[in-house]
DNA sequence: ATGGTAGGCTCCCTA
């Protein structure tokens, strides 16, 4: 099963980027996050027409998270306990394939804005609530791959300067405590578990040139329980997207597990 | 050298 997860900045800004994405690589699983609308205006036809069923947690203007599955997709969830924000930043499900299910979330974290604003109290208390509910769906012993864009680059090999990085929200080392904790829940990532010493970043700022001189950061995340990292055959992060006309600032990140 | 890009929406916020 190939589960991808995306920040696309604006599912109707890359509507097109994304289709062609799908068609090319055929996920059984698409998390996606800054859909940007509200779930009235999210493109749905366009990959209904892929055969993708569709779960949405939108609003206006800003956030947004989708879960697109080619299998049927069961026992939704938008929300957690103690989260301080009312905003669409989360959603979960169970995804019933044949031989397999997997349970699955699209999470969006608060990006933080800088180290002493209120907005990264709320990114901190964020974690805080996703962990505990995290906590919970781990006692359920079932294979289950939390990805999205959590806003935090988790080692210094994940980010192109740490110098740079030291006093950013995406790095700074109380925020990497957060992170840190929430995978010592007992949590895989998936990318640096079968790549231990690769560099690759998710994201690169549209801002100072940042693509173009591979300042970037791997701040999106495929987090999986034991029971999914034991499946774990392969992932990767589709970098070649970042390079299009007109693209998001995150690339997809993909990974496949067995059955 | 202290810069600049992008999306959604409104004369500004978020990233």
């Amino acid at each position: 099963m190939k589960i991808v997860t995306w920040n696309v900045n604006s599912i109707r800004m890359r509507k097109d980027l994304v289709v062609n994405w799908v068609k090319e690589n055929k996920p059984d699983v698409l998390l996606l996050q800054e859909t940007k609308c509200l779930d009235s205006d999210f493109p749905k036809e366009d990959f209904e027409d892929l055969g993708y069923n569709i779960a949405l947690s939108g609003q206006k203007t800003f956030n947004g998270v989708a879960i697109l599955s080619l299998y049927p997709i069961e026992d939704i969830i938008k929300d957690f306990d103690n989260n301080p924000l009312d905003h669409a930043r989360y959603i979960e499900a169970v995804i019933v394939a044949p031989e397999s299910v997997v349970r699955v979330a699209s999470v969006y974290v608060p990006n933080g804005e800088t180290l002493d604003s209120e907005k990264y109290q709320y990114k901190l208390k964020f974690f805080d609530a996703l962990e505990s509910h995290v906590s919970n769906l781990l006692k359920l012993n079932e294979s289950l791959v939390i990805g999205g864009d959590f806003n935090v680059a988790p080692e210094e090999i994940d980010t192109y300067s740490v110098a740079d990085s030291l006093d950013s929200v995406l790095f700074h080392i109380s925020i990497r405590k957060k992170l840190r904790s929430l995978i010592n829940l007992g949590l895989y990532d998936a990318y640096r578990l079968l790549h231990p010493k690769e560099q690759q970043f998710s994201w690169w700022d549209y801002r100072r040139g940042a693509w173009h001189k591979n300042h970037g950061l791997r701040i999106d995340h495929l987090l999986l329980s034991p029971e999914a990292a034991d499946k774990l055959d392969s992932v990767s992060i589709d970098q070649s997207q970042r390079g299009l006309d007109s693209p998001s600032d995150h690339a997809p990140i993909i990974c496949e597990l067995r059955k």
